[in-house]
DNA sequence: ATGTGCCTTCTTTTT
DNA sequence: GAAGGCACAT
């Protein structure tokens, strides 16, 4: 059957290395029918492993063509009758692929032949042309140029066929001694005989080539350069033949049928040797320039570099555009993600054009459909106007074309700037990759529209901290009856200087510390503020929306929020001058701060690097060790950037304010009061810079939790919180210790935990919850058989029977029915854990969030599924009875080639199946794409939103949850200990109870007896923080109590294996 | 430039 | 066991 296809000739597979991987052919096939080419691998040489898996993987249908699926078949040519060898000609052509040096004179190198020796390549290079040489990697090689290369083809056998030499010689290695060759010599001396393709050093445009007439006996074809899948079809040729071996070959060999309709082409100029030239003087030279100026460069008078164009003028004997006997049309093209990234003025690999491109190819076809004849308005429905015309022109050939010359790049251009500038408002662009829902809004003006289509809900943040609400007096959140306990008053109103307030978890840190600041600004005089200062930007903002709730912008405006950094920042844009920084220096990004120890240490390994980066880092925070050299050295390089790094901004900003009698004068003026939030997390560079700023009256309010302090590895050192009172003479203790959040029973087990079991020494905290909580501990046999056991759990809690008053005997706060997927968090020591948790909650469908994890619609892939499934939303479809999730899901799934093809990519490979569960969990496609999109901003963890939290005992500080599991309660990783790393067991001491005074009603300590990590299992002990915890505040949950139906369903092997061990 | 294979490493993390 | 870095190949 005669069709038509654009076939990417593989004389020998670029693939045969990846034999082991079924993956990669697969994925080889799914690019091919999204690039809409047919891939056609040829010849004896392609790689024997590879041949073997195509034919043991697909049944074989005759004469070489094997089918793959109905759409993609492969030519391969083993197993073709022996009367079909030697009679193809197929002439293929290659750029310069090196540039070598021998006997002090410069060749190009068109082909490099690895050889045993020299002498081998000498003896080579006295057959076949060309030169033997030595590699400065010590390899002998033969070096093929463009004029020898020519030559054997002129002069070889008109049944032979040359085989290119860096395809052959992998192959000759691979095989080895099977080859049945001794030598590469004698393989290579035997080549007239098999040999299937030749390079001739040309240019790669036919349309060059056809000038030779000396070459008319030659069909033209363009072999594959795709060396990689996704590459596939840069260069192809059109057949309107069977598509079969022998159909190829007709078609190659009757030059007069319409077989072989023509081939698709790069623009050759784009080639890095195209034109003749100097690069350093910028002269680019046409050849017939070149001629005119005998050769020398118009600047410098120098001999210029000759490039490949010269060749073809200098053997051509037809004029420009002619025709050999076997010409064929050819188009130039230049690849769709090249096209868009040149309409969107940004590199073809961003993911701006990467989310086009998926998106064209779901709307309109495959890739070379779309280059070659889809309709325009289909194109611009999708992807604008400026792509749709950049899309004609590049049909048209109306594209700005600057040759490449002595190793620069050719340039070709669709668009010029300033049309580009011209026409933006009319591309399509979903600036910020939001999917269109407005598939009928053809000219939609682009990010208006679309995103006026999604749904963008603003979440509400619900503060974490929210203490004593519940059960505290009653009272309206006003300036004057501001809901304080006795000991929280106290603080507020403390008149004396400084003071400390030790706030334990629970006790309303924030609420006081934002009571005493509203305070305090009250009785500003008018030209003082008071500074707030907090660790981390999202504390600041919260701190900012309670004060301004509290006093209204107003008296907000008096009140100057901020972190350390922030603050820093800000003293010294002000100064610069006077901090000797010049006045428009950035903050340093990674890439800022990797490129100076790059610049600093440009010998050391990267690994060298960072680790000096560290050691620079814990150095600067105060920490023993010493670097000051490097760090010299690396601030130098930094500055030399003009940029400052998180540490320099507090550096320079205590250097300016220690030295700058003016400036500190100023700062301590305006601030007469300076609060510091977290005072436990404190470093010597933070608190140097207080200590300079809490003089002359000025006054400092600290509050923190010395047992919540879980930064040290970062430089946080809770001395500064021990020694207050020294280092700030005159300054108050206050203790708050009533406790709002958890229940009395929980919040004795985590004191037995903090006082290492010594009941006596824990934190004197008074449970103000009025409710009895429950601790449960459990132990399961493997980590997946814990997160089993987690989700089962959850089930039943969120099921709606109340367990909890069940269990308790007490009906307490009217918080004990079914809880929402919200009112959970999973904690755990690493975030290597949350592996086999995110596995079994996906299984089980309840919503959940792993914390600091992308927001699924961030990903191009789930973009691509909303687009789609928003496109063919139940709304268009009329009553479609298809308004199931996951029906549609599937239907995208099989229907988009991108769906196909992205599956295949292992690094979002999870996402459909993860997509699939959530839309099993969703009746309608809205609810679903709701439950998508909802998700857009980060900073999921303090964003109650209705799903369950998984979470890092680190990230869990600050936040509270109704109930709380803590996974991994073992001895190793709770505390976590490893080989050769310090250990700070007060640390993770404190880091645990963090965990453990997240919860509010219930508390699950669980642990495995059996745990894979770092690829090894081990047996584990139970954690010895649990055994500080009195006996008669646990509860055991019994194995058996478990579904063993349910469990077993869901998890075959590890539970199967729990529940089977010896009793 | 881009793939490939081997090696190392593998807590926690804000600005 | 997975991922990232590095050296090496084309």
């Amino acid at each position: 059957m005669v069709m038509k296809y654009y076939a990417d000739l593989h004389i020998h597979s670029k693939y045969s290395r990846a034999t082991s991987s079924q993956l990669d052919l697969e994925h080889l096939w799914l690019w091919a029918q999204i690039k809409g080419i047919t891939v056609v691998a040829t010849g004896d040489c392609v790689h024997p492993g590879w041949l073997a898996e195509i034919k043991q993987k697909l049944a074989p249908c005759g004469n070489g063509l094997f089918e793959l699926k109905p759409e993609y078949c492969c030519a391969v040519a083993a197993g073709i009758p022996p009367s079909c060898k030697g009679t193809v000609r197929f002439l293929l052509s290659t750029e310069i692929s090196s540039i070598y040096k021998r006997d002090g004179a410069v060749r190009k190198v068109h082909n490099v032949v690895y050889l045993p020796s020299l002498d081998a390549a000498d003896k080579l290079a006295a057959k076949l042309g060309g030169m033997g040489n030595i590699r400065s990697d010590g390899r002998p090689i033969l070096g093929l140029d463009s004029r020898d290369l020519l030559d054997i083809v002129l002069s070889c056998d008109p049944d032979a066929f040359l085989i290119p030499a860096h395809v052959w010689t992998p192959w000759f290695s691979a095989l080895g001694s099977k080859s049945g060759f001794d030598s590469i010599e004698e393989c290579f001396g035997d080549l007239t005989r098999y040999v299937y393709a030749l390079e001739t050093g040309l240019s790669s445009d036919p349309a060059m080539n056809w000038r030779l007439s000396s070459l008319d006996s030659f069909v033209l074809v363009s072999n594959s350069d795709a060396h990689s899948p996704n590459k596939l079809g840069r260069e192809a040729n059109i057949f309107e033949t069977d598509l079969s071996y022998c159909g190829i070959l007709d078609a190659l060999r009757n030059p007069g049928s319409r077989g072989l309709a023509g081939t698709l082409e790069f623009f050759p100029e784009e080639g890095k040797y195209h034109f003749d030239g100097h690069r350093k003087c910028g002269t680019r030279l046409h050849p017939r320039e070149t001629i005119k100026n005998k050769g020398l460069c118009p600047v410098c008078g120098k001999p210029v570099t000759v490039g490949v164009m010269a060749r073809v003028e200098e053997l051509a004997d037809r004029p420009d555009g002619a025709k050999g006997k076997r010409w064929r049309p050819y188009h130039s093209m230049i690849p769709l993600s090249e096209i868009i990234g040149d309409c969107l003025g940004v590199g073809p690999a961003s993911q701006k054009v990467e989310s086009l491109y998926w998106r064209l190819a779901g709307a309109v076809g495959n890739e070379l459909s779309i280059l070659l004849d889809a309709p325009l308005d289909r194109i611009e429905k999708t992807a604008g106007a400026l792509v749709s015309e950049g899309v004609r022109r590049v049909r048209s050939g109306e594209v700005s074309v600057k040759a490449g010359y002595d190793g620069e790049y050719g340039i070709i251009k669709i668009f010029s700037d300033k049309e580009r500038a011209g026409k933006k408002g009319q591309v399509n662009l979903f600036g910020d990759g939001a999917p269109a829902g407005a598939s009928q809004a053809p000219k939609a003006d682009s990010e208006d529209s679309a995103a006026a289509a999604l749904p963008r809900h603003k979440k509400k943040v619900r503060t974490a901290d929210s203490p004593h609400n519940q059960n505290a007096a009653p009272a309206s959140a006003g300036t004057h009856a501001p809901n304080l306990n006795k000991a929280q008053l106290a603080a507020v109103n403390y008149g004396g200087s400084h003071l400390l307030i030790i706030a334990g978890p629970g006790t309303g840190k924030t609420h006081t510390l934002v009571h005493r600041i509203v305070k305090a600004a009250a009785r500003c005089a008018a030209n003082e503020k008071i500074l707030a200062v907090t660790f981390t930007n999202k504390a600041a903002e919260e701190m900012r929306e309670r004060i301004c709730k509290l006093i209204g912008p107003e008296l907000h405006a008096i009140v100057t929020v901020g972190t350390f950094h922030q603050f820093c920042l800000g003293i010294l844009r002000a100064n610069a001058a006077e901090a000797g920084i010049p006045a428009d220096f950035r903050i340093a990004s990674d890439d800022d701060c990797s490129a100076a120890a790059a610049r600093a240490w440009p010998t050391a390994p990267a690994a060298e690097r960072r680790a000096k980066l560290e050691v620079i880092g814990r150095a600067r925070a105060g920490m023993p060790g010493e670097a000051q050299e490097d760090v010299d050295l690396y601030k130098a390089q930094l500055r030399a950037a003009n940029v400052l790094d998180f540490d320099d901004l507090l550096e320079e900003a205590v250097r300016l304010l220690s030295k700058n009698a003016m400036a500190i004068n100023q700062v301590r003026a305006t601030y007469r009061s300076v609060l510091v939030d977290e005072f436990q997390d404190i470093n010597a560079a933070q608190h140097a810079l207080l200590t300079l700023l809490v003089k002359d009256g000025v006054s400092l309010t600290a509050i923190g939790d010395p047992n919540q302090a879980i930064y040290g590895f970062r430089g946080s050192d809770i001395r500064f919180f021990e020694q207050f009172e020294a280092s700030f003479p005159g300054a108050a203790t206050m203790v708050l210790s009533e406790n709002y959040r958890s229940a009395a029973n929980l919040l004795e087990a985590s004191g037995h935990v903090i006082a290492s079991g010594n009941t006596d020494s824990a934190p004197l905290l008074v449970a103000r919850f009025l409710g009895n909580g429950r601790l449960t501990i459990h132990e399961t046999a493997t980590e997946k058989a814990e997160a089993e056991y987690i989700v089962h759990q959850l089930e039943k809690l969120v099921g709606g029977t109340s367990m909890f008053s069940h269990d308790s005997g007490r009906l307490d706060s009217g918080d004990t029915d079914g809880k929402s997927f919200g009112d959970f968090a999973v904690l755990y020591r690493t975030n290597a854990q949350s592996g086999p948790l995110v596995e079994a909650f996906e299984r089980s469908g309840i919503p959940f969030q792993v914390s600091g994890e992308k927001p699924l619609a961030q990903y191009p892939f789930v973009k691509e599924a909303v687009a789609y499934l928003l496109e063919h939303a139940p709304g268009e479809l009329g009553e479609s009875s298809d308004t199931d999730a996951a029906a549609a899901l599937g239907r995208f799934a099989q229907e988009s080639p991108v769906a196909a093809m992205l599956e295949k990519d292992d690094r979002v490979g999870g996402l459909l199946d993860r997509l699939q569960h959530i839309a099993a969990f969703h009746a309608s496609v809205q609810s679903f794409l709701d439950y998508i999109l909802l998700q857009q901003k980060e900073e999921p963890a303090d964003i109650r939103v209705e799903r369950v939290s998984l979470l890092t005992l680190h990230a869990s500080k600050g936040l509270e949850f109704p109930v709380v599991f803590i996974a991994g309660c073992e001895d190793g990783l709770v505390p976590l200990k490893r080989e050769g790393k310090h250990f700070d067991p007060a640390e993770e001491r404190r880091l645990f109870y963090v965990g453990m005074t997240r919860a509010k009603e219930r508390l699950y300590l669980t642990s495995a007896r059996r745990r894979t990590m770092y690829g090894k299992t081990i047996d584990t002990r139970p954690s010895p923080f649990v055994a500080d915890i009195k006996e008669e505040l646990k509860t055991y949950e019994k194995t058996a109590a478990m579904n063993v139906k349910k469990a077993a369903e869901s998890e075959q092997t590890d539970f199967l294996g729990d529940l089977f061990l010896p009793q």
